[in-house]
DNA sequence: TTTTTCCTAGGTATAAATACCTAGAAAATA
DNA sequence: TATTTTCTAGGTATTTATACCTAGGAAAAA
């Protein structure tokens, strides 16, 4: 048997410093918490948990270089023990589901109180899951189940030349040009994203790029 | 001539509360300055403006029901004498006209520290304007110089008319539909599509939406 | 091994978008 | 008032996208 431990140790995990630091205070003022890093972005996320595992690891969803989801799928393969806490201001779908099937224990909003983020600390502490209120509340009892029996999000549902080309896709590109990035004929590029256009049930690549970016499939960069 | 103020009364305008306190919890450290207020979206922003003051306002570019930009404008007319911080996360040129434009007096981002915000409330206290360290190393001085001469924003240089079009492109509609909503010709909806990418130099209505959703013309809804 | 899925790409046809024109009426501006 | 801009919308032509087909080879799964 372990020995009760005096922390509950947390690493934060965001790109933006304020957001991060904020955070740490609100943490510090519960003496059964301590924060034993801070990185910002997935790069260091990986390199800080090859030395130091954290209990908890509160995790925003939207980092450079490697994003929420991947980083959660990344972490608990390497450290299943590590609990995750997403911290996100997307009230989506998508997100959830990405994040609770790549394997995150709680997912708490940007728009919550702060008073709600000790409460999912808590929880997860006695090795319960959490899920935001803010978002439960959007949430229909049959989504919850839907994720509960591993369904996975749409996207996931893509071939990998179906992504390659719903990038492309986004990036405004012509069945031509995207052909002549992927070594393809057009008609391939049509192929695709007519199939593309199909699974997700719509008319044209604007609905697409909407839907894509919407959810995280794409990152708008600057 | 006025007494000496006790405190610099500061006003919070965010949608995340997490965010709210945790900015508010970094000023507090500082004994000069006070958060008399803090507020969850623009109504609720005007509405506190009604009965107090700040000499300094504190504003998340992303609002919901009255965007950031929006609200600066608004402020700003009907309280010259507010001060206004934007904190934005977004690295964008376009924000940064907009918000310049508008009337902000600073421009912060999340990525920066904490210190940081603590020089942008000194320097906008003394009168001074503020820009982000980690903004200003992307922004060559010509861009700085162009917003001092009052250049305005690419969105800004659009008609009414091409501002319509403009959103109903980025939803995903046909001319034709286009023309059924708006009770024009779809050939006057391509008219003012043409124009739309003549004045933004772009090739096709995908180009248009990613640089609208960039620019945050239009707000990707959930 | 059989079956299925995926990737490839062509045929054909229609719909839509885009690129050039012209041009008049209304509105804003000088 | 005169000028410019905006809004309207049509003509014409080309390019692109989209919707259906077929179909063979490769890869993965059953």
């Amino acid at each position: 048997m372990e020995a009760k431990q005096r922390y509950y140790t947390i690493l934060l995990a965001d790109d933006h410093t304020l957001i991060r630091h904020g955070i740490r205070n609100l943490i510090s003022n519960n003496p059964a918490l301590k924060v034993i890093g801070e990185v910002g972005d997935g790069e260091e996320l990986l390199e800080f948990l090859k030395t130091t595992q954290p209990e908890l690891l509160i995790l925003d969803i939207s980092m450079p270089k490697l994003t929420g989801i991947e980083a959660v799928s990344r972490v608990k393969k390497l450290y299943p023990a590590v609990k995750i806490l997403m911290l996100t201001m997307h009230k989506n779908k998508q997100y959830f589901y990405h994040a609770m099937s790549a394997g995150a224990d709680g997912y708490l909003m940007k728009e919550d109180s702060d008073e709600e983020l000790l409460l999912a600390i808590k929880r997860i502490q006695d090795g319960k899951s959490y899920l935001s209120p803010f978002l439960s509340q959007d949430f229909a009892d049959d989504v919850i189940s839907a994720y509960r029996n591993n369904r996975s999000s749409p996207f996931e549902t893509l071939t990998k030349r179906e992504r390659e080309v719903l990038n492309l896709v986004v990036e405004g590109h012509t069945s031509k040009v995207m052909g002549e990035i992927l070594c393809l004929s057009p008609r391939t590029i049509d192929h695709h994203r007519a199939n593309l256009l199909r699974k997700f049930d719509m008319k044209n690549s604007v609905d697409l790029v909407n839907f894509a970016v919407r959810n995280g499939f794409v990152t708008p960069s600057d």
